[in-house]
DNA sequence: TCTGGGGTCCTAGGACCC
DNA sequence: TCTGGGGTCCTAGGACCC
């Protein structure tokens, strides 16, 4: 019988801000989102004060019982700790799978030959904490859904202490667990199914363990069926030791500034069009498709909303960031239109090959660049190096569109000059 | 004034083939 | 009355995740 352990730091982003000024540990705190847009994370504090994905403006000058902290997103700081806690976990287990940036499934099965599965959590728990300074959750159960359903609990009731595991010889304490879960807080269903299964009067994850797989299959969809299998204890989703490579390449990012100008939104897609080549190769890949989408705010009110996307296949796939500008180029030349106030645009790469010659088409007058690789490995060699960066000049320098982040932590851990000094007297 | 970014998988439907 | 059947490939859109 497989078993699975699911472990995840506390509201991750609010507690790698508040490793490091402590002080604000037990007051509300919350993290923004890019261009200090909404919430996207709150500690325990903030949370009866402010919604998951609210907007800051509206919380900025309403007044609250006490003052809330908050961050903008500083994804260096929490890039870096969760490299710390993936380590930590991996010393831990033979076999895991990361699932995001802050969770980690562990393959637990047989483990409790020698242990028990909640010591083993609480044991991972004193690992981390001693480790990274950071508080972990842990879940344990025979799929990896019911591990998320354990992990879950263990947040909702502190008197688990953050350690819970469900196994096949205390079905009734699954049983129990599950009558208390609400199907939309079950790991796979989101608002739009939980909505439609509350019609149909099913409103607990056993409730839904208790509907038979081929009515759900029928009426829903086969994943939603294997989250009625998961729920019953058969595990259906396998760990996942090697993610596979990537299907798709999106950069993209909202404006600090509306744009209305063609020649910064030329700028800003020459930008993202470098990013994004940029990590394809950091991927190993190359493309052969690209799209590029610019879009104004649906939010304003009497404004037309203008959206749209042009896409477009190359001839020879390519991870060549010359190619993909000037491809990217033409795109927003179909689909710019004067006169809107655009919110945010972005561009997407798909369609990967491992290599770049596939075919040469007989009649194609195109050949590869015979100086391609060269030329972009000294571009990234000069930018991963930290001591310089290079660029193309159709991004411009310092634009007007930057992101907003009014309220950036010090890189902590990934900047000499920004390394906490500890005072000693 | 002000509302995130980056992914995955599945399905339905159209185009096209013989 | 009744207007084929079966297959593949591609794309757009919808659902989900953090």
């Amino acid at each position: 019988m497989p078993m699975f352990a699911l472990a995840d730091a506390n509201s991750f982003y609010v507690s790698c801000e508040t490793l490091f000024q402590p002080g604000l540990r037990r007051k509300p705190v919350v993290v923004l989102s890019n261009n200090d847009g909404c919430v996207i994370a709150r500690n325990a504090a903030a949370k009866k004060y402010v919604a998951m994905g609210q907007p800051w403006f509206q919380i900025r000058h309403a007044s609250f019982p006490e003052k809330i902290y908050a961050f903008s997103s500083n994804y260096a700081l929490y890039h870096s700790m969760s490299q710390r806690l993936m380590s930590g976990l991996e010393e831990m287990a033979p076999r895991v799978e990361q699932y995001s940036i802050d969770e980690m499934f562990l393959d637990l099965t047989g483990i409790n030959n020698c242990i028990h599965f909640e010591d083993f959590g609480r044991q991972l728990r004193a690992h981390i904490l001693q480790n990274t300074g950071l508080t972990i959750g842990v879940g344990c159960g025979p799929s990896k859904t019911l591990a998320k359903s354990a992990q879950w609990a263990s947040k909702e009731w502190p008197q688990f202490g953050g350690v819970l595991a469900l196994t096949p010889d205390n079905p009734r304490r699954t049983e129990k667990l599950l009558s208390l879960q609400p199907v939309e807080e079950i790991w796979g269903v989101g608002r739009r199914i939980a909505k439609r299964l509350n019609v149909l009067g099913i409103k607990t994850a056993l409730e839904l363990a208790h509907t038979h797989p081929a009515f759900i299959r029928k009426n829903f969809s086969v994943v939603l069926e294997r989250t009625v299998r998961e729920l019953n204890g058969e595990a259906c989703i396998p760990l996942d030791e090697m993610p596979a490579a990537k299907q798709q390449i999106v950069c993209s990012r909202s404006f600090g500034q509306r744009v209305t100008e063609y020649n910064e939104m030329r700028e800003a897609i020459c930008h993202y069009a470098e990013r994004a080549a940029e990590k394809l190769r950091a991927e190993r890949q190359y493309c052969r498709h690209v799209s590029v989408f610019i879009r104004t705010s649906p939010f304003t009110p009497g404004a037309i909303h203008y959206g749209n996307v042009a896409g477009e296949k190359l001839t020879l796939a390519t991870q060549d960031t010359r190619d993909i500008i000037a491809l990217a180029m033409r795109l927003l030349d179909r689909i710019w239109l004067d006169g809107h106030r655009y919110m945010k645009a972005g561009i997407l790469l798909d369609d990967f090959t491992p290599s770049g010659v596939t075919q040469l088409s007989l009649f194609s007058e195109e050949q590869p660049r015979n100086d391609s690789s060269a030329l972009m490995a000294v571009l990234d060699g000069i930018n991963q190096s930290r001591l310089g960066q290079v660029w193309f000049a159709g991004r411009g320098i310092n634009p007007q569109w930057k992101m907003k982040r009014k309220m950036l932590s010090p890189a902590w851990t990934t900047r000499w000059s920004d390394i906490p000094v500890a005072m000693v007297r």
